[in-house]
Order: C-alpha cells, then sequence, then structure tokens
RNA sequence: GCACGCGUGGCCAAAUCGGCAAAGGCGCCGGUCUUAGAAACCGGAUAUUGAAGGUUCGAAUCCUUCCGCGUGCACCA
C-alpha cells in the first residue's frame, strides 16, 4: 500500500486481478440465490458518454451490493449493434459499417473495462453478428408460423431528414424520435408483428409488475396501449333524393364506435375522417364545396403538427344522412377534421351535450344541442323543461333524460342495456379499442437483421427454412441514404431459389427495426453461445427474469413494451415459463449540461463552453453568454453530448481523477431519478473522501494487531460501534431502496465518526483498536458498490491478502440492533410546542415515567409557572409537549 | 388545455408514522503547515423549508388557494 492514494494504480491492478481471476462470471449454482442486474445495453456509437456511466456506475452498484450480500448475480453486458449511426458513417465517411461498429465496440469496451465495471465478459453480445441475428430471424418465422409477423400495404411514418421508416412508437406526437423533426406518411408494404393480439395481457400485466416499476413508466404505457370500452353502433345511411326502401345491395351503414352510447339519443349528426371509405364512395354525389373542404382538411392534416397551437374543429355537412337505430331520427352526415380514421371507425356519433369537441363542434356550426344525461338529482326537472342551454357539455355519468324507454336509467345500467340491445337487434355489439398499434417492423436500412422472406412467382410470400438461417447480410450494399432498401441493389442477395418449390426467387430486401434486437437480448446472456436455439430454456429459467433493469426512462414506451410483448411470445413458444421479463426497473435521469448555441440559421449550432463568456446572476444563473468573437448566444440545459459540446470525456475524467471518485460523485451528486446538472467541481469532493479514508487505513494498518474485542469497552470505543451499527442499517436500507446519495453520505458521517473518535493508534486500547478495526473494515466494505477498486485495495490490507473480497468470502457487514441502539436517548421537552428544555432518558422508558420528568425539570418549570397545564404529549423516545394555559 | 410530480442555506441535496428550526457534499470564511500558493488537517458562518391560509398540543411533512419549475398526454369518441 502506498502511503498516497494513486487511484490509476490501483484500478488497473484491481482491473486485471478481476480479469485473471475471472471473478465476475458466473454459473448456475443452485446453492445461493441468483440475482439478475441487467442495464440497457448501449449503442455502438463509439464514445461512452456520462449518461452511460451514470447507468453503469448504478447497475454495478446494485451486483456489487448483491455479491456481497451472498447472492449470484448475473451482471452482462453487449452491444446494440444494428441501427442508422452505422450507415451515416458509411454515407458520410466512406467506411464499411461493420468495421465502423466493430471499432467502435472495441472503443467502447475498453472505457467500460478503465471504470472497472464488473461485468462477465464472456457473455458479451453483440447485435449485428450473424450468430445473434439469426434468432432475430428465427423469431420471427416462429412469429410468422403463429400468425403474429404479417405483411400488409400501409401508411407508414416517415421521416424525411433520416430518411426512414418509424413505428407509430418512434413517430410518437408527429415528431421523429432521433432527430425531432416533423413526421410524414407514406405507402409501403411493411411487415408487422402483432402487437395487439398481446393488448389485453400487455395492460393487465402491469399489475403484476406495479411494486417494482416506477409509476409514471406504468402510466405511460397505460397510456399508449390505451384501451377503451365501450360499443360499436351502425347507423344507417341514405342517399338525399333517393327515398322508398332500397335495394339490398345499395344499402349502406355507417359504423361507429362510442363510450357513450347512453348518450345515443343526444346524437345530432354523425362524423366522419376526412379519409373515410364512405366518402369516396359517395363522393360522386358532393358539391363542390364539400369536396374543397375535405381537400382542405386533407391538406392541413398532412402538414407538421403544431404541438402548440390547438387546432380550431372544421368540417362541413356532407348532405348524407343517417337514421338513428334507437329513435329512428334521421341526422346528417358531417366531416370533421377531429375525427381520426386511425382510431376507431373513424366516423363518431356526435353529442355535443356530453362530450366537448362535439360541444365545440356543434357550437360553432350551430348544431342543435339536446342534454339527455342528468344528475340524478336534477333529472325531473331536466326531463321536464324542453330545451336547456349548456354552458358546457356535462361529459360525467348520470341518469338518462329524453331518451325513450331509457329514462330514468342510470349511465351505467344504459351502456349494458343498450348495447345488448343493439346485439339483439342487429345493428351494434360491445367492442374493445385500443391505441396500441401492431409493430411495424420493416426498415428500407441495410444494417439490419434481414427479414428471412423469399417471394416466387409461383409460391408467393415463402418463409426461409429454419436450418438456412441466418440469412446473412451482404459484406456490403450501396447506401445512398435515400431511404431505398440497400440490399434490393445487391443482386447475389436478392436473387435466390424458393424455399418451397426450387425456382427462383427474390429475398424481402427490408430489415428489421433495430428494437427487435434490444427485445429479446437479455435472455441470451443466459446462453450466448447456444447454436440451435435463442437459449436454452433451463438456463433461462434459473437467471431470468430480471431482478433489476435500469434504463433511461426515454424507453417506458417503446422498449419496454416491445420486450414485454416478446417474452409473452417466448412464454407461448414454451421457452419461457412467466409473461412479464422485469420485476424491479429503475430509470435514471439524464445528465444534462449548459449548452450554448446560434440558431440564427434555422439549425441549432452549438459553441464550446470554454470559448464562452457567461454572465450569471447571484444564484449562478445566465444571464447571458457570446462567443469569442462576441456574439450574443443562446444557451439552455440540454441533455449532455459530443455534439452540443457539453460533454464530459469519461476517459477525460477517469484520466484525472480516477474511475472510482467519477463513479462515486455520479451516484452521490443527486438521487438517480433526478435529472444530474453537471459540475466539475463536485468530483473533487469524492476524490478528497476516498483519500480521507486512505490516510486512515495507512495511518491504521499495523495497529490492528493490537486489537481485541470481547473486553470491557471505553466509552469512545462503545459510541464508535454504536455509530458503526447504525451506519450499516442505514446503507443497507438505503440501497435495499435504490437510494445511493444517502448511502454516500452514511459513509462520509461514519468516516468522520472514525477520525473524530480521537483514537489514536499509539495509544489505542485494545477494544478501542477493536472499534476502530470493526468500523473501518465496515467502512470499506459498504464503499465497494461505489468506488470497488478503492474498497479492494483497502480491504486487501486489512485482511493481509490480496486474492480480492470475492475470494475472500466477505460479505456486507450485518449491524447489530443491540449495538446499534442508542443506551440513552436525549428527550425534548417542549411547552406549548416549542423546544424549552432536554433531558436525558433510557430508551424505551414508560410515559408517566417521561411524563414526570418533564414537569420536574426546572427550565420547563419557568415556563409553566403559574399557569394551568392543559394536557401533556408524551412521545415515547422523542418528546414531552407541555400545553399550558393562561 | 388535461393529468401527475416538484419547490429545504450561494449550489446539489437529507430528514420512517406529522415530533429536538433541519444530515452530508460542493462552494465560502478563518486558522495550522508552507517562502508563497495548492493539497492536507483543524475550526466557523450561512435556512421564518416558494407565498398565503387551514387542521393539530406540535407541520418541511396533511388540506385549500396562489406563484414558479418540470414531466407525460394532446382532439383516442
Amino acid at each position: 500500500m502506498d502511503e498516497k492514494y494513486f487511484p490509476k494504480k490501483i484500478e488497473q491492478k484491481w482491473q486485471a486481478k478481476w480479469a485473471d481471476a475471472k471473478v465476475f462470471e458466473v454459473q448456475i449454482d443452485d446453492e445461493r440465490p441468483k440475482f439478475y442486474q441487467l442495464e440497457m445495453l448501449p449503442y455502438p456509437s463509439g464514445n461512452l458518454h456520462m449518461g452511460h456511466v451514470r447507468n453503469y456506475s448504478v447497475g454495478d452498484a446494485v451486483a456489487w451490493y448483491k455479491r456481497l450480500k451472498g447472492f449470484n448475480v448475473l451482471h452482462p453486458i453487449g452491444w446494440d449493434s444494428f441501427g442508422q449511426p452505422a450507415e451515416d458513417a458509411a454515407v458520410k465517411r466512406k467506411v464499411n459499417p461493420r468495421d465502423w461498429t466493430e471499432e467502435n465496440i472495441k472503443a467502447m469496451r475498453g472505457q467500460l473495462q478503465r471504470l472497472g465495471l464488473s461485468y462477465d465478459w464472456s457473455r458479451e453480445i453483440a447485435a449485428h453478428r450473424p450468430e445473434y441475428y439469426k434468432f432475430d430471424q428465427w423469431f420471427f418465422l416462429k412469429m410468422y408460423d403463429k400468425g403474429l409477423a404479417y405483411k400488409k400495404m400501409t401508411q407508414v411514418n416517415w421521416c424525411e431528414t433520416d430518411q426512414a421508416t418509424l413505428s407509430n412508437e418512434q413517430a410518437s406526437g408527429g415528431l421523429c424520435w432521433r432527430c425531432g423533426n416533423p413526421v410524414t406518411k407514406r405507402d409501403l408494404e411493411q411487415w408487422f408483428f402483432k402487437t395487439t393480439a398481446y393488448a389485453d395481457e400487455l395492460l393487465d400485466g402491469l399489475n403484476t409488475i406495479e411494486a417494482g416499476w416506477p409509476a409514471n413508466v406504468l402510466k405511460r404505457q397505460r397510456d399508449w396501449i390505451g384501451r377503451s370500452e365501450g360499443a360499436l353502433v351502425d347507423f344507417e345511411v341514405r342517399v338525399p333524393g333517393k327515398t322508398g326502401s332500397l335495394k339490398p345491395e345499395d344499402r349502406r351503414k355507417v359504423r361507429v364506435f362510442t363510450t357513450r352510447i347512453d348518450t345515443i339519443f343526444g346524437a345530432n349528426a354523425i362524423v366522419l375522417a376526412a379519409e373515410h371509405p364512405l366518402i369516396e364512395e359517395f363522393g360522386g354525389g358532393f358539391s363542390a364545396e364539400v369536396h374543397a373542404k375535405i381537400e382542405e382538411i386533407l391538406r392541413e392534416k398532412a402538414k407538421p403538427a403544431d404541438h402548440e397551437a390547438e387546432v380550431e374543429k372544421d368540417g362541413i355537412d356532407t348532405g348524407l344522412k343517417a337514421v338513428n337505430p334507437f329513435s329512428g331520427e334521421e341526422l346528417p352526415v358531417w366531416v370533421g377534421n377531429y375525427v381520426m380514421m386511425e382510431y376507431g371507425t373513424g366516423a363518431v356519433m356526435s353529442v355535443p351535450a356530453h362530450d366537448e369537441r362535439d360541444f365545440e363542434f356543434a357550437k360553432k356550426f350551430g348544431l342543435p344541442i339536446r342534454q339527455v344525461i342528468s344528475e340524478p338529482h336534477l333529472a325531473h326537472e331536466h326531463h321536464t323543461m324542453q330545451a336547456l342551454a349548456l354552458e358546457d357539455p356535462y361529459t360525467e355519468s348520470g341518469v338518462l333524460v329524453h331518451s325513450d324507454y331509457w329514462n330514468g336509467k342510470t349511465s351505467e345500467a344504459a351502456k349494458q342495456e343498450m348495447t345488448h340491445h343493439a346485439h339483439l337487434h342487429g345493428f351494434g355489439e360491445a367492442a374493445t379499442t385500443y391505441k396500441l398499434r401492431d409493430w411495424g417492423i420493416s426498415r428500407q436500412r441495410f444494417w439490419g437483421s434481414p427479414i428471412p422472406i423469399v417471394y416466387c412467382d409461383t409460391c408467393g410470400t415463402v418463409p426461409v427454412h429454419f436450418d438456412d438461417l441466418p440469412v446473412e447480410l451482404p459484406e456490403n450494399a450501396p447506401i445512398t441514404g435515400t431511404g431505398e432498401s440497400p440490399l434490393s441493389k445487391v443482386s447475389e442477395f436478392v436473387e435466390t431459389e424458393c424455399p418451397k418449390c426450387g425456382g427462383p426467387g427474390r429475398r424481402e430486401t427490408d430489415t428489421m427495426d433495430t428494437f427487435v434486437d434490444s427485445s429479446w437480448y437479455f435472455f441470451r446472456y443466459t446462453d450466448p453461445a447456444n447454436e440451435i436455439l435463442p437459449f436454452s430454456p433451463d438456463l433461462a429459467a434459473y437467471w431470468t427474469p430480471v431482478d433489476q433493469y435500469i434504463g433511461g426512462d426515454d424507453h417506458a414506451v417503446m422498449h419496454l413494451i416491445y420486450t414485454r410483448f416478446w417474452t409473452k411470445v417466448m412464454r407461448d413458444l414454451g421457452l419461457v415459463k412467466f409473461g412479464e421479463p422485469v420485476t424491479r426497473l429503475l430509470t435514471q435521469g439524464m445528465v444534462v449540461g449548459e449548452t450554448f448555441f446560434d440558431d440564427e440559421t434555422g439549425k441549432r449550432i452549438y459553441a464550446a463552453p470554454g470559448e464562452v463568456t457567461v454572465e450569471r446572476d447571484a444564484k449562478g444563473k445566465i444571464v447571458s453568454a457570446r462567443s469569442a468573437d462576441g456574439k450574443a448566444l443562446k444557451f439552455a440545459i440540454e441533455r449532455m453530448s459530443k455534439s452540443k459540446g457539453n460533454g464530459v470525456d469519461p476517459d477525460e475524467m477517469v484520466e484525472i481523477y480516477g474511475a472510482d471518485a467519477a463513479r462515486l460523485f455520479v451516484l452521490f451528486a443527486a438521487p438517480v431519478e433526478n435529472e444530474l446538472v453537471w459540475n466539475e467541481a463536485g468530483i473533487e469532493g469524492a476524490v478528497r473522501f476516498l483519500q480521507r479514508i486512505w490516510r486512515f487505513v495507512h495511518r491504521w494498518r499495523d495497529s490492528f494487531a493490537k486489537a481485541a474485542s470481547g473486553s470491557e469497552q471505553s466509552e469512545v470505543a462503545r459510541k464508535l460501534r454504536r455509530k458503526t451499527h447504525q451506519t450499516i442499517r442505514r446503507i443497507d436500507q438505503s440501497l435495499d431502496t435504490l437510494q445511493f446519495n444517502t448511502p454516500v453520505a452514511a459513509l462520509m458521517e461514519l468516516c468522520n465518526a472514525l477520525y473524530d473518535s480521537g483514537i489514536e493508534p499509539e495509544n489505542a486500547s485494545a477494544d478501542e483498536a477493536a472499534a476502530v478495526q470493526e468500523g473501518v473494515t465496515s467502512l470499506v466494505l459498504m464503499l465497494t458498490p461505489f468506488a470497488p477498486h478503492t474498497a479492494e485495495e483497502l480491504y486487501s490490507v486489512l485482511i493481509g491478502n490480496e486474492n480480492g473480497m470475492l475470494a475472500n468470502g466477505a460479505l456486507f457487514p450485518e449491524f447489530s440492533e443491540e449495538l446499534a441502539a442508542d443506551d440513552e436517548i436525549e428527550v425534548v421537552i417542549q411547552v406549548n410546542g416549542k423546544l424549552r428544555s432536554k433531558f436525558a432518558a433510557k430508551p424505551g422508558e414508560d410515559r408517566s415515567k417521561l411524563e414526570a420528568a418533564a414537569l420536574a425539570d426546572p427550565k420547563a418549570q419557568e415556563f409553566i409557572a403559574g399557569k394551568e397545564v392543559v394536557k401533556v404529549v408524551v412521545v415515547p423516545d422523542k418528546l414531552v409537549n407541555i400545553v399550558v394555559k393562561g
């Protein structure tokens, strides 16, 4: 042990020792409970950023904590190595995506290793390697067999900037999830996975994992699935001019979805989406004005959505009529810009009195507003009054009025009975709709897993045989970045034999969405070399489900819905026995920093913070910023990244401060779920703290020999032991509940207590030396999750060998309730809620004694003197509050 | 607009069930050491817990309103 703390030296030393002894490589062990600690796998961009450091530091802390708690911990890592940036690099820099990716992986693996993260590197996987994506294809074929993978012509979300197809999740809010630019629509034939087949399960399954998942993720998933229960109702459509009964083949119906069938007597119109098929069908009879309006609505819809402004309701009466099947009333059929073709049936019944949107629409166009639901206590009044001027729509449940036979029924009862009635008479049925759509997985990309399908002129769409997997990507393809599938230009790839008839066939040239790779990767870690199956069900049965998953909450809907879907499919394939892959989820906040930019050109051009002159107010907030050439810049706090110039390079930090200090600081600086605003100064405090422990151990290293416990303990020794055991209790609880900042503070306090105890190696008695030894050993062990290299080194000094904690069977310290207990408690005396005095009492002293002691207290008596004691509140072990009057 | 969350010293933050006017770190100030500084060590200051009301013997903690900030959803019938 050096006298001084040289982080680099000990970090290299222990990283080598860990690697040589393969201490983090794990196998099935039925003797110990297992723990699967997982962090979201990185995209190999080539550079680790602070967000990664945070994510992986947290995961590593949990992994170490669980190891020291006696668990058999699986802690793997891999690479989400398919995806667009590799193609961008190919276009921009003329490099081969494969080479580029492999180099990046190499660089980032080195960065992770320098951070000393305790991964089982023998299980490392990479999505772009054929031995991995073979099983993307394997799963595709299994889903194809089960009817869960299908192809259809569809309008896809298309990002003009990225030249890419996006799934609904990736195009959420009309903006591209990657670049933030508006999404447009395009017609393409696409492959889909039937996520909707599991819609109910995806929703209901959330209840079973509720305890371990953040509330906001659960909420967002529920919103995204968006189940709503209601009814479908058919309205017969009449064409004006044609009277009398139509021939059956001329009869048309418009079907609406409603969650409020109980309001149907209040319907004043049917409103269609502009894309509704009925419009096409009857369009010939529409006036020019109607056509113009429909065109206008469609045009507006195609425009990028401005989310700030609320779109004003617009529409027009088509002239068609529809018959309310309940009342027989003839209603006008409108087209409205607020009705979406993608949801429900693309047609709604407009009930302005009980729906805000319909209300707004009716107000604008002067449509009648009829109240048919009333608050129960007003039902009679409302029923007798003919016209009611509603100020606002009444959207709650209530009692039906003006609804014929159904008058007086509650909304709940009416919904059931009316749905039943519609069903009985053949014009409706109960129905459930979802916002969740099937998952479009086709991408017109090169750098992804090929979809294992062959098109044959005779046999049609033919799946590749399982034995012929993987369908390997060619070495390279002409990547133009213009949105066509690069593979379609590689004839060796495209031209093949039909797996069925042996005749000429053409391969599917689209590749799969990269979210496919990440939907099942953590199962692969359990059996990474399996060539027959994605993984052995037996191995997966031991390790999975994941006990703790950690990642950014930007994946709350996409990745985490896909992987839950995938798990349910795997369950139905017999690979696993459960439907929820992740028991506990932790979403960490972003690491952000100040950015400075110029957006005059419409695009943000970032300036390096070092070259910016910043003016700050008293609170440190930025007031103004100027670039080196004196130009005023805009500023913001944004996610750290290299391109924005506010990134801190992890390698540099490790070089200057050491990996342990960097990790310790990142964990200490803020609660994990919070945003972390980067400030450079704090990390020095982390180094100082590590040095402080280091020096303490160094000072004491030769003096533990005289330690002997069991002897009579001095007051200082007992006090120190109490602090030690209280700290163990605190840290244990914190780590169990995934708090990392508070245990670091507790470790600092314990360290301070060791220094403050006044016990010196030269004159310590045997019991005092023993107390110090216990304190410092506990401190070092508990430091491990935060600063493992330093902890290992110090532990080796304390224990006298360099085999490492795990080989020595080291365990997280156990606290003793008895030693942690205070032997004397300070009880507070309040008079009328104000602190007036204190006295010492035994823990657990009974109320009457505490009360008597408080009343007898001389200082308290000063405040009670001459007044009437109204009552005395005693909180055992805490305080006595004397309430007086006068 | 709707829903949810947050607001504690200059900054980041802690405080089971309401219970000692409030931990720890950064920063700041002073001292020791040093030629000086840095580091280290020792010591110190700094909080009507966003505002106003309410409940209570007692409120950072519970309730109401307001202000500020953040996140999610955004015409989902």
